[in-house]
RNA sequence: GCGCCCAUCGUCUAGCGGUCUAGGACGUCGCCCUUUCACGGCGAAAACAGGGGUUCGAGUCCCCUUGGGCGCGCCA
């Protein structure tokens, strides 16, 4: 067990928690959990234009329902701007960073010219040594408001010793001043990030690898401010199923998304866990076994595609493992996020509970999501006369309605309503009638549910009551 | 364009120089089970991107090519 394993989740409250997000959370929580550390969650909303307080909302509201807690208070970046400018005055006291007039018409120019002498489009350093010189009294008395840069090295190289890239050599003449201070004094993302994960002691670093380069310009600011640099880990992004960065065009929308489409958040979590990490062929780990499995050694470097094939399925498994009761719980919470599932919730009573209940084991067996769960359970919300599908109404021809009247009264006359009693009447009329189980079970079927396919036949005769079950079997037997 | 990263079945992956005529999972296709649909069981098709090296021996190491990704903002 590592001693104070500090990670952070640093989302930008610019959208919905995505996947991709979702998944770096999963890998910073897992951490913390496996060490008995910490992980901290701060939002970077130091860009004001776009940072909202919905998608703030959304992403704690994701987390949650991930099952991903952190520790302490959320953590705002933008409260803390003082502090990021005060290390910026430091920078700039210690003369490792200088403040640059050329404005933005400039910086095009630069990055014009760089384009075509087909040099890396980068700031070129101008203003590096031009503190306290004519061209800056001059650049003061136009009223130009100065950004402040960092002055990096220009020689050699910044070397990265990532968790999951390896070793990572950047030449230092490819990377440039970046903006520590914006011209409005604002602090910028990099500072910001780089003073928050050193005051906050952080020790460990998982993101996505598009801040890999990232890494190495801020190793120049803790370098200049002679802090020790954190451990790194870039882990690499998912893709959509075409193999493209995953993109609301995949309809890979937040994760609340996945809650809409009828996921459990485990089965989430153990399909996000095993999306670019494996342990050997395992593919199923509980929460408590990713913790302890949980290695960012074994994370690939390569990035995987999101499959919903593959989640589905694996959603499907935790469904039929998880007990009843506490599948019916997690229906229960997820139905009003279901499509035309709040109609249904407002349904929901103590008898369509004991329903849900009495069924779910039969329901369960033939879902993969909480969503065709809902479909599946749907015979259980429908109100007299039942309205049949196409498949069901042939089912229920002239044959199907005279196994149905001859069975009623059958039924009827049973003494008690299970299951069990309901087979023997049925299995007894099918010897007597020579007619095939299939035959009469069938249209039985189509009467009870309005469809085709259902749960066991006999416990939707049990879930459904003796009434209701007689009734349904009645409107179906009569002629149409 | 420059820099960095990546490359095994359609997809997620096992593989860490010989045990690979390349294993598992999802998906696909058969068959079985069966009151429907599922579940489950059995089986099949399906991959080491290409080219050079190194080595007695390469999916495994090196180089090049090709292909993909990421970065190059007064965004994060």
């Amino acid at each position: 067990m590592s001693t104070n394993v500090v990670t952070r989740f640093a989302p930008s409250p610019t959208g919905y928690l995505h996947i991709g997000g979702a998944r770096t959370a999963l890998f910073n929580w897992l951490l913390a959990r496996q060490t008995g550390g910490k992980m901290l969650l701060r939002i970077e909303d130091t860009d004001r234009e776009r940072s909202t307080d919905a998608a703030i909302e959304a992403i704690i509201d994701g987390m949650k329902w991930l099952g991903l807690d952190w520790d302490g208070e959320t953590i705002y970046q933008f409260a803390r701007a003082a502090r990021h400018r005060e290390v910026a005055e430091e920078l700039l006291a210690r003369g490792a960073a200088y403040r640059c007039y050329a404005t933005p018409q400039e910086l095009d120019e630069m990055r014009e010219l760089a384009r075509k002498e087909s040099r890396p489009p980068r700031y070129d350093g101008r203003w590096r040594d031009l503190g306290g010189t004519q061209a800056e009294a001059d650049a003061i008395a136009e009223g130009r408001k100065p950004v402040v840069r960092l002055k990096a090295p220009r020689e050699g190289e910044t070397v990265i010793e990532d968790k999951v890239q390896g070793t990572v050599t950047f030449p230092n003449k490819d990377l440039d001043d970046l903006i520590l201070l914006r011209s409005d004094s604002t602090p910028t993302y990099m500072l910001a990030v780089v003073v928050d994960d050193h005051d906050m002691g952080v020790t460990q670093i998982v993101r996505g690898d598009d801040h890999l380069t990232n890494a190495a310009r801020q190793t120049h600011i803790y370098q200049a401010m002679g802090w020790d640099v954190p451990a790194f880990a870039h882990i690499p992004l998912i893709h959509g199923p075409d193999g493209a960065k995953m993109s609301k065009r995949h309809g890979a929308l937040g994760v609340d998304a996945y809650r809409a489409l009828g996921y459990l958040p485990e089965a989430l979590r153990n399909y996000l866990a095993r999306l670019g990490w494996s342990q050997g062929d395992r593919e199923f780990f509980s929460t408590d076994e990713l913790i302890e499995a949980f290695s960012l050694a074994q994370v690939h470097r390569s990035p995987a595609r999101f499959d919903y094939a593959k989640l589905e399925n694996m959603n499907g498994h935790y469904m039929r493992a998880m007990d009843d009761a506490a599948l019916l719980q997690q229906f229960l919470a997820a139905l009003p996020y279901l499509p035309d599932g709040k109609d249904m919730a407002a349904q929901i009573d103590e008898t369509k509970k004991r329903q849900l209940a009495r069924a779910m084991a039969g329901l369960k067996e033939r879902a993969k999501t909480l969503i065709e769960l809902a479909e599946g359970a749907r015979f259980l919300f429908a109100r007299r006369p039942l309205a049949y599908d196409e498949k069901a109404r042939d089912l229920l021809n002239e044959g199907g309605r005279g196994h149905l009247a001859a069975l009623a009264p059958k039924l009827a006359a049973l003494p008690e309503w299970t299951a069990a009693a309901t087979e023997a009447a049925v299995r007894a009329y099918v010897a007597e009638s020579g007619a095939k189980l299939g035959q009469v079970a069938q249209p039985l079927r189509a009467a009870l549910t309005g469809r085709t396919t259902s749960p066991g036949i006999f416990d939707v005769l049990e879930t459904l009551g003796r009434e209701e079950s007689l009734g349904r079997i009645d409107d179906a037997a009569r002629p149409s």
